[in-house]
DNA sequence: GTGGTCTAGACCACG
DNA sequence: GTGGTCTAGACCACT
């Protein structure tokens, strides 16, 4: 659950709708709009400060970070390899060939601009 | 650890080191090479049953499926989509833009050809 | 030994020990007062789960269910007839004619009746 | 599996269909005609033999034994009266009420006895 | 503190 | 010799 907030919070920012420097919602806030234990939302924050995608600065409130390039960029371009090779397996699995798979990668990243769009 | 295996496997299969009604090695054998205890690879073999990826025929042996097309392939094509955009958005905050996605899923394709080689 | 515990939760249940919406003890208190592995506990209440008998949520607690009409009861009368049949020719082994089984079984539930008040 | 062929048995002789001293196929025969595995059909006269059903002569057959009471009948008889208990619960599961249950055993009764015509 | 998962060892049923 | 189950300890995710 914590898991899908990150996720979220990632995405509002590589589509723009969140810049550095904009504030996000306190803890609070965002547990009584999500309606779930600001317990939960606080462990999102921690691991994305963890990552250095968020900055939490006390009394303040929690902020998007100036997005240095992350750290161990290499480790993790090599992890995000590794995961492209398990789904590209999964797919073959599934009857795609490797055109259909590359289609399939180009449709949702088109979906994916859309989206961005609303 | 149980998942590796049943990575390892699926990926046999895909690149045709593993064909249909070929005999898998037993669980005993299996987690002796791997020095693992044997329930972690009967794990891995029931996870891939349940996905109609081999068939397990009590006391005879463990086997590759005749392939029929997966259950719930529609679900699964869901799930690999959300998948692809759960990595696209990992990729952005690596500062990579998306025709650079595109190109890296490219690169993952061919150096898997070339891995099915040897 | 978990079947016991899935066994005894049922009884408790059906003699009216315990009631809807009650809480179970948690699966460590359980498995202290019983001296066993909590495993086994949670084993056994993944089963009631999966009956619908009870309902469990995360980081709450485990609670007697609603007991809306068990899932496919024609299933579970049938596999009951079979059981009942099962016991039959048992006890006809033992010597024991029709009318003698009738009565074993209205003995069994006085018993039982009486056990209920206690 | 091999506990069905030991329970059709044991009907088979509540039925009267088998009597005291009857012959009863051979392992090999029996098997055949089931088309299991010998060895399966061996271990459930073996378990036949040990609770003294059936009566296994060297060189000459399998036979149905002469019927002596049971060993430990008062054991089998706890045992049975436990085991009606548990089907007792089941049935107040599945909402049955007390009368319910013993109407429902006679009617498995009455099946069964027009079953032996058969 | 709640339940859930993973790995493991011992034992079992079956062919 | 095949796979399967049960109990267990260590660890984890979540509330």
């Amino acid at each position: 659950m914590y898991q899908q907030i990150v996720d979220g919070i990632k995405e509002s920012i590589a589509k723009g709708m969140l810049r550095p420097a904009d504030k996000l919602p306190s803890v609070r806030e965002l547990s009584v709009d999500l309606t779930i234990n600001h317990n939960t939302v606080a462990k999102a924050y921690q691991e994305l400060e963890r990552m250095h995608v968020i900055e939490v600065i006390r009394g303040r409130g929690t902020f998007v970070a100036e997005s240095a390039e992350p750290a161990d960029l290499d480790g993790r371009l090599t992890e995000l390899r590794t995961e492209i090779s398990r789904l590209l397996v999964e797919a073959l699995h599934l009857q795609l060939n490797e055109t259909q798979f590359i289609e399939l990668v180009k449709q949702v990243l088109e979906d994916w601009k859309l989206n961005k769009e609303v």
